[in-house]
DNA sequence: AGAATAGTGTCTGTAAGACACTATGCC
DNA sequence: GGCATAGTGTCTTACAGACACTATTCT
């Protein structure tokens, strides 16, 4: 039984007040991936204000209300805005949020990771004219001094990535729509840093049903190659093993 | 070369104004899993305040930017007012946001889950005097309709518990500090929803080396079984193979 | 012919599933 | 002895690694 001096729902939502509260600053950033010339690289923007005016980070930018209907709609308005692809693989890699991460003040960042085909981008700038480019990402790092934590954000993408790779067909998204079997290895091998046995490797893609033969072939090469694409049926795929490591030292 | 009439980093940061922009809200919630009587269960707490007062929902609310140091920190300290307990399992799960799940506005939660022992719980009435229970979990649901997305969040980490439970030794987290692998084999299988080959499950779990045998045993059995404690030094166990499904039907 | 790249045959090794078996206690 | 639970022996199966082999094209 309610007393009518107890405020209901709507009411209270009607007196609500949001600024009254201190809330941290809510932000998505992005690490986008492409392999190209047997190198993973990351999509960098050069920040066009302040704070770290001038240096290279990820993609990435305020949460607005007003736009966004949702965190991974913003998202894909940030990778939209950058590299006009608007359905990459994209998936969500870890929040971090702290006082001392960004000079304004508390915040909170969600970060996500892209994967595509470089072959689909092309490089826009963005609004502020800002410019960016693919930096080659070696152990997790790039070359570049990244603004506010975005090295460690980056770091964390890229172990996530690699570890996914061992047991996933994850790295069919950073194909073009057609290639080879041995182009799909090297970009396993791009990721993982270390070569994997082609007969092993073409048996687990193989058996796994995840690939269409074309009917074509590639005559780049000395012997030709079968050309696959990819299932649009499949799924990413999950091993039920994990690549392992060489059994024996060299 | 800088022009004076360039506005530098640090007076940039003076003339700052936070309060100029319209930001989501930033909470945690967290998924306190325990197994008791063979079944998963979550910690629910009763909502005092609007909205959805009355409701149960997930641990979790608000961070407060003067409190709080990192994300990390916010998620411990509303399991510690409400369990007590300080260092259990937690892991980082999914972070949502969007315009709907909260009728006060734009909203971003960053979900966490941990897993603990039922015996280190001494649960706690909160602030606010809300009431708490555990509630057993079925196929990611519980029988309660849970407050703002609570159901949708709640399902997605018991999914991502289910997933990695398949090639981890995490239900180590959901054990007290002494137990046998048959209890450790039930934990697994309450989480798994099916039955597993002890032998196959004893095999896997003491080549991992992440047991210490504790000399006693247990006769509350019929035969006496041997008392196993989770190795100090042993953090997660990652298997390279998931545990698969039965080979033959029924 | 020789080099380079694509692709196969087939052996070994490892860990999971199946399931019958033994071991130890209780009644 | 009969039951329940703990724990083992050992065969089969699935799939990764090793590596020598064949196949196709180019020069």
């Amino acid at each position: 039984m309610k007393r009518t001096s107890e405020v209901t729902e709507q009411e209270f939502l009607r007196e609500y007040d949001a600024s009254k509260y201190k809330r941290p600053s809510a932000s998505i950033d992005c690490a986008i991936y492409t392999v190209i010339e047997q190198q993973l690289q990351v999509l960098l923007v050069e920040r066009a204000e302040h704070p770290f005016k001038g240096s290279w980070s990820l993609v990435g930018g305020y949460i607005d209300p007003a736009v966004d209907q949702d965190l991974l709609g913003a998202a894909k308005r940030k990778l939209r805005e950058k590299t006009g692809v608007t359905t990459p693989y994209l998936e969500q890699c870890i929040t971090v949020g702290s006082k001392e991460r960004d000079p304004r003040g508390w915040s909170v960042t969600t970060v996500y990771y892209a994967l595509l085909s470089a072959d689909l981008v092309q490089l826009k700038a963005g609004a502020g004219a800002q410019s960016t480019k693919w930096a080659p990402v070696h152990e997790g790092r790039v070359a570049d001094k990244l603004a506010f934590d975005h090295a460690a954000l980056l770091a964390m993408c890229t172990e996530r990535l690699r570890g996914k790779v061992l047991y996933t067909s994850l790295p069919l998204h950073l194909m073009p729509s057609e290639f080879t079997l041995s182009e799909l290895q090297s970009c396993y091998e791009t990721i993982l840093g270390r070569a994997l046995e082609s007969k092993s490797f073409r048996r687990r893609i193989l058996s796994a049903d995840i690939l269409e033969d074309t009917g074509k072939e590639n005559t780049d090469t000395k012997r030709p190659a079968r050309i696959y694409r990819r299932l649009k049926s499949a799924g990413t795929h999950y091993f039920v093993r994990n690549i392992e490591g060489p059994h024996r030292e060299a």
